[in-house]
DNA sequence: TGTTTTTCTTAAACTTGTTTATTTTTTTCG
DNA sequence: CGAAAAAAATAAACAAGTTTAAGAAAAACA
C-alpha cells in the first residue's frame, strides 16, 4: 500500500511524530526504491552524482581498491541504516555493492538538500570533515607509512615546516624512529 | 574594533554576501575569543561539552591516547580552519592542544545548533557518520588487527556471522591470510 | 546428491614497523 | 652566549602483517 512505508517510519521514528500529508508526498518523491542482487555493483569509482542508501532489507558495502587491486571495506549498512559517499556529488573514490540481495530506498544528493534546504556553515563543516577524515582512513589503509609521508609532503609542505617530526610520525601512525628511517632512505634516494 | 572580525570575514566569504546586522549580532554572542599557550591542553579525554573552534591564528592538534600512553593525531588546525570533536556533548576520546600560541573563536555546540536550527535526518546522518569513521580510524590507528576483530566480534556478533571472512579481513585492514592466523590462535587460546 | 566453485587454513620466507637504548643535533631560555 | 632541555638519528633485536602457494572445508547449485 505505502510506497515509502519503511522510510516514512523512520522518519517518525527519528522526529517522534506522525508526518503531515505534505511530507509524506515531498518523500514520496524523493525516494526511489530499488532491489540490488547479490553481488551487484550499485556505483563505482569514477561515478559522479552518487545516491545515498538506506537500507530497508539485507546488507551493502562501501570499500575501495588500491593500486595493486587489493579490496578494503570502509563501511556496511544492514537494515535501517544509511550507506552512501557523502563527497557526492563529486566523483567518487569508492565501491558500493550489495553482499546480500538488498531492498533500499535511494534518494539523490538534490533532493537530499531540497528536503534538508538549510546547508549553513556548520553543515558544510561537518561534510568536509567527514570527507578528508575518510580520505585519511582510506590512505592509511592502503598505503604504506612512506607513501602517506610522500603524499603529505606533496600536498601540505608548509605542515611539513610548522611541525615537529613526533607530531608527524603520530599523524601518520608510526612511531618517530620509523618515520626518521623512512626520511634517512628518502634523503638517501635523493643523491 | 570589531568583535569578531576574523569570523564574520569567514561567515561572509562562505555566504557571498556581507552579513546583516542582526546576524553580526548572533554571531558575536554565539562566539568566545581565546588566546592558548603554546603546549596548553585545551579539552582532554573524558570531558563533556567540549566547544568547536576555529582559529585565527596558530596551529592546533587533536589527538587520541591508547593504552599504552601513545600518541595518534587525529587533525590538525591552521588558520582559517574549524577543528573539534562532533561528539560533542557527549564525552570525547580526544586531547585538544596548542601546537603553537593560538588564538581563537570557540563556540558551544548549543549554540551551533541555534545558528543552524535546522538539524534534519540528514544532517544527523553525516553526524553519525562522521563519528563512527573517527573511531574506526582511532582504532585502527591505536589497536592491533587481533584486538579490532575481538571488538568487532562483541559489539557486532552477528555482522561476524553475516560476513564471509574476506570481507572482515578487508575491513580490519589486514589479509585474510592473517586474520586466519588470528582466529586460530584465538581458537586455540580457548581451550 | 554429487560436482563445481568459493572460502578458509596452514606454512615458510619476506617486509613493514616497534622497542629500547645511546649518541648527535637543534632549540630554548636564563 | 652557554647550559640545559627537547628533538632527531642510528643500531639491533623483535613483533606484526604480507605474499605465494597448496590443500581442506564449506557453500552453491544443477
Amino acid at each position: 500500500m505505502e510506497k515509502c512505508g519503511t522510510i516514512i517510519s523512520y522518519y517518525e521514528h527519528i522526529y517522534n511524530r506522525k508526518l503531515t500529508d505534505w511530507e509524506r508526498k515531498l518523500i514520496e518523491d524523493s525516494f526511489q526504491k530499488e532491489v540490488f542482487k547479490k553481488k551487484e555493483i550499485i556505483f563505482r569509482s569514477g561515478d559522479s552524482n552518487t545516491r545515498h542508501y538506506f537500507v530497508e532489507k539485507g546488507l551493502l558495502r562501501m570499500y575501495v581498491i588500491d593500486t595493486s587491486g587489493k579490496e578494503f571495506n570502509i563501511l556496511f549498512a544492514r537494515e535501517n541504516q544509511w550507506i552512501g559517499d557523502l563527497s557526492t556529488p563529486a566523483t567518487t573514490a569508492f565501491f558500493l555493492d550489495a553482499i546480500e540481495k538488498s531492498v533500499v530506498y535511494s534518494i539523490s544528493d538534490e533532493n537530499i538538500n531540497l528536503l534538508t534546504n538549510n546547508f549553513s556553515t556548520f553543515v558544510r563543516y561537518i561534510k568536509k570533515s567527514y570527507i578528508f577524515l575518510q580520505r585519511r582512513l582510506v590512505s592509511i589503509l592502503t598505503n604504506t607509512a612512506e607513501e602517506n609521508y610522500e603524499e603529505l609532503a606533496r600536498i601540505h609542505p608548509e605542515l611539513i615546516q610548522r611541525l615537529p617530526q613526533y607530531h608527524i610520525s603520530s599523524y601518520l601512525g608510526v612511531t618517530p624512529v620509523f618515520l626518521s628511517k623512512i626520511l634517512s632512505k628518502r634523503a638517501r634516494k635523493k643523491d
